[in-house]
Formats: structure tokens, C-alpha cells, sequence
RNA sequence: ACCGCGAUCGUCCAACGGCCAGGACGCGAGGUUGUGGCCCUCGAGAUGCGCGUUCGACUCGCGCUCGCGGUCCCA
């Protein structure tokens, strides 16, 4: 019986892998843009990282477990834990603001389905220390570079802010918590329980109404009502931070009072990006301000951050037809006749040197097979190493593309091949 | 975790309660030890696992595993 992959987990060929790889060329690019810098932490942490933070409910939804030693351990279900515990524990010796990125596989115990898996490459990114409206409109924009350098087109951002909730809702944050999950799912006969069990009857109908506004300045205005008076500095702040996007060149935004983020740790702005082509799986990015170092005992830092998964925005550009580089083989060496082989070879070898990507024959067959293989392996050159060409210290050079040949000394072959206008 | 659907060569798709499980693409060899994308010939390659019904199961039933769609969840 074969061995077959543990469920909810993915396996990656060559041309899946280059493309994917080339994704996360462009999102490093993007962040490096942005003054971001890659960090990396452990794939396992300690479980009480996680329930810390989201609390014991949360292992049912964790790869946990118990190591040699008895530690209690999980994989990592996302990155925004590990770099806080980093945070506090060193990087916050460092100048601020602290500005990192993290690209890697987070785990999650859930059913698997279309694009959703058990384990899956997130990039995350935060900014730890600066005050709200510049950090969050800094990782706003970094969140749609993002998606824009990877040639995704149709980008929608809804911007919301929990700070008003949280003050409408007038009781400590354990209670808020529940309450913003249900109106977060619009669990509507979950909400009213949990409102009546806190006697908050009476705001249900502003609660829900108050969720449903979305759309330009105005909706702010509209909300401010709806809160009777609670919360304004949290509505002047969404229109000074739409602002301050506006100089960053970052579309049309769309104010939506709705984006609850079912976290309960969100304690500011919180944002989502859409790719509306998706269609129903077409949230592609969230993220927010959160006060977290103090969940774990540290002094208050403001911190805003986003994460997405890799599969839904190659989904996305795949979706806007987008075409990824992925790198081609340069040169492939086909020797003619079995007397050329060795001469191949030190071809080969110089190609290699030169910084040429380059390959040979390895199983011996004919010119015209080996350019069947060329050009199934998508390759640019052939390079045919024949008696004739060779005395003249030359090779055949066919370019695959349009079946040109030419007669080439090395030299002039590693220009052309290192001339790689855009793969 | 729940509900529904599904599982046949690597991939896509046929077939049948018993017969050699068939095709296409892909892979390998040859046609062709000096020139690709076409073509021809040949070759390798499959009924997910287990139990049951049956004289006989790839086919029917149950369980498991995995996948898909939905519910839940989505840090």
C-alpha cells in the first residue's frame, strides 16, 4: 500500500514550486521596498503561546502536542505570536520602529477544501512602535504593494476600526470579546443571548446597524450617530488615515464598520483586501492594530500587522491572468555523436562557471531527441557540440523560441544567455 | 467536528457481477550516432485500504483513508 500524504497537506512540483517561488520573490522585493526585513521563528512554539493569546479554545484548532521531555508544544498556526514573544524577549532593543516580515508554513487542525489546507505559506509582516496613523497607513499600503506587484490589478481594501466597539460597548474586554465574535459572524440569535445575559439589551438594533454601514466618509458620520456620541476620535481617525493612503497612492478605499475580525485582540484599525474575482473565497488579506506585548506581560507598544496565504494570491493573479516569471534554463548541451560527448561536458563546465544555467545529456540519446527534451523542459538555447564547428572553436546555437541557428564561439553564447531581458 | 458527493495507469476519461480492465495525454525505446515542437511502431504503467454479500466483486453493502462542495472555523 503506498504512502500517501497526511491529510490537508500539499505537494509542490517543479512548475508549481517555480511559480510559487516566484511569488515570494516578488513579495520580499515589495516589503524590502518598504523598509521591511525578513526575520524567522521556530515553527514549534510552546502551547501557551497560542492559548495566551486566543485563549484555550484554540488547541482544538492547533497541531499540539507533548515532546520527550513532556513540554507542551504546537505548530505554529500563524506568525503574529512568535513575533511578539521575539519582540519582547530582543527585538525590542532594537531602533524603532521595528519594521519585519516573516515568509513561512503555519498549521492549522481544520478541514481542508479548496484552497484551504492544514498546513499552508503565510507571509506576515508588522510594525512594532510607531504610532497609529503612520503605521497603520504604512502597513496598509505594504499590504496592497503586495498584491500589485504580483500583478493583481482589482484590489479592494475595507477599512474599520474596533476602538469604537469596544468603547460602545461599555463592559471589560473578556465580555467584549463574545459580543464582537457573534456581530463578526452576524450570529444575530448568538448575539442577542449573549447581550441579554450582560442586561445590554438596547444595543442590539444600533450594533447591528452599525455593522452594515459601508461606504465613503459619510458612513462615518452615519456611525457616529448610531454610537450616540461614543467612539468620534476612533471616526476622525478613519478619515485622516483614508487621507493620509490617498497621498500613498493607495486606491479607493472603502470605509466598512462591519470588519470585526472575529480576533479578539484587534484593539484599533483593522483592514481586509478583497480580489474580487475570487468570487466567494475572495478575501485574500486581513490585518490591524493590536496592543499585544501587554497580553504577555510587556509594556504597551502600538503594533500593526497583516498576514495572507501564498495559495489565494497566486490564486488571484491566476485568476487576472497574470503571467509569473519563472526562471527558464538557460543553455541545454547536446552533443553530436557519441565522439562529442566529452567536449560537451567541458562546454557544460565553462557554461556553468560563466553563471549560465545550463545542462546536458544524461542518458546518452540522439540530437533529435535531446531537442525534443530541450524543449520540453522549456529551455532557450541548444547548444549542438559537433566535429565540424568544434575545430572551428565554435558551437551551434538554436534558439528555441523561433528555431534560429547560428554559428557561436562560447564567448558570444554566456553574452547572449546572461542577456536575460524577462523570462 | 457535521452533512452530501466521489475515488480505475502519473493525468484525464471508458467498461463490465465472470471475458485480455480500453483509450488519449504524459513517460521510456526504436524509426533517426548532425538537428526540436509533427508522425509511425513498440514498451512500462491502475481498480485506495479492510470487512462483508456472492460460485465469482473493479462493479453491490458497511467501515476506514483521501479528495471535492457546503456548514462550522479561519489567528
Amino acid at each position: 500500500m503506498p504512502i500517501e500524504r497526511p491529510r490537508g497537506t500539499n505537494d509542490y512540483g517543479p512548475e508549481e514550486m517555480a511559480r510559487r517561488r516566484a511569488v515570494e520573490g516578488l513579495l520580499r522585493d515589495a516589503a524590502h521596498r518598504f523598509g521591511f526585513r525578513e526575520v524567522s521563528t521556530p515553527t514549534i512554539e510552546h502551547l501557551d503561546l497560542f492559548t495566551r493569546k486566543s485563549g484555550p479554545g484554540i488547541v482544538e484548532e492547533l497541531y499540539a502536542f507533548k515532546d520527550k521531555g513532556g513540554r507542551d508544544l504546537a505548530l505554529r498556526p500563524e506568525f503574529t505570536g512568535s513575533i511578539v514573544r521575539f519582540y519582547l524577549s530582543e527585538l525590542r532593543n532594537l531602533p524603532k520602529p521595528i519594521k519585519v516580515y516573516s515568509v513561512g508554513n503555519v498549521f492549522r487542525y481544520e478541514e481542508p477544501q479548496k484552497g484551504r489546507y492544514r498546513e499552508f505559506t503565510q507571509f506576515n509582516a508588522e510594525i512594532i512602535g510607531a504610532p497609529a496613523l503612520p503605521g497603520d497607513a504604512e502597513v496598509i499600503a505594504l499590504a496592497i504593494e503586495c498584491l500589485r506587484s504580483v500583478g493583481v490589478r482589482e484590489v479592494r481594501v475595507r477599512v474599520g476600526h474596533i476602538g469604537m466597539l469596544r468603547a460602545f460597548l461599555r463592559v471589560p474586554p473578556e465580555d467584549q470579546g463574545k459580543i464582537l465574535h457573534w456581530l463578526d459572524k452576524r450570529n444575530f440569535p448568538a448575539l442577542k443571548n449573549e447581550l441579554a445575559r450582560l442586561r445590554l439589551e438596547t444595543l442590539e438594533t444600533p450594533l447591528r446597524q452599525y455593522i452594515e454601514l459601508k461606504g465613503g466618509p459619510d458612513v462615518l458620520d452615519t456611525g457616529a450617530k448610531v454610537l450616540a456620541g461614543v467612539g468620534t476620535e476612533g471616526f476622525e481617525y478613519l478619515k485622516a488615515l483614508a487621507k493620509r493612503l490617498e497621498v500613498y497612492g493607495v486606491g479607493h478605499v472603502t470605509f466598512d464598520l462591519g470588519v470585526v475580525r472575529g480576533l479578539d485582540y484587534y484593539t484599533g484599525m483593522v483592514f481586509e483586501v478583497d480580489s474580487p474575482n475570487l468570487g466567494a473565497e475572495k478575501q485574500v488579506m486581513g490585518g490591524g492594530a493590536y496592543s499585544l506585548a501587554e497580553v504577555f506581560g510587556g509594556d504597551p507598544v502600538p503594533q500593526t500587522g497583516f498576514a495572507f496565504g501564498l495559495d489565494r494570491v497566486v490564486l488571484a493573479a491566476e485568476a487576472e491572468g497574470v503571467k509569473l516569471p519563472v526562471p527558464r534554463l538557460d543553455c541545454y548541451v547536446i552533443p553530436i555523436g557519441e565522439s562529442m560527448r566529452a567536449k560537451s561536458l567541458e562546454v557544460l563546465q565553462l557554461l556553468r562557471r560563466a553563471g549560465v544555467s545550463a545542462d546536458v545529456d544524461l542518458l546518452g540519446r540522439g540530437p533529435s531527441k535531446n531537442l525534443d527534451y530541450a524543449n520540453a523542459i522549456h529551455a532557450r538555447f541548444g547548444i549542438l557540440v559537433g566535429e565540424t564547428e568544434s575545430k572551428k572553436g565554435r558551437v551551434a546555437v538554436k534558439d528555441l523560441d523561433s528555431g534560429k541557428q547560428e554559428e557561436l564561439t562560447l564567448e558570444a553564447v554566456i553574452a547572449n544567455a546572461l542577456q536575460r531581458p524577462k523570462a
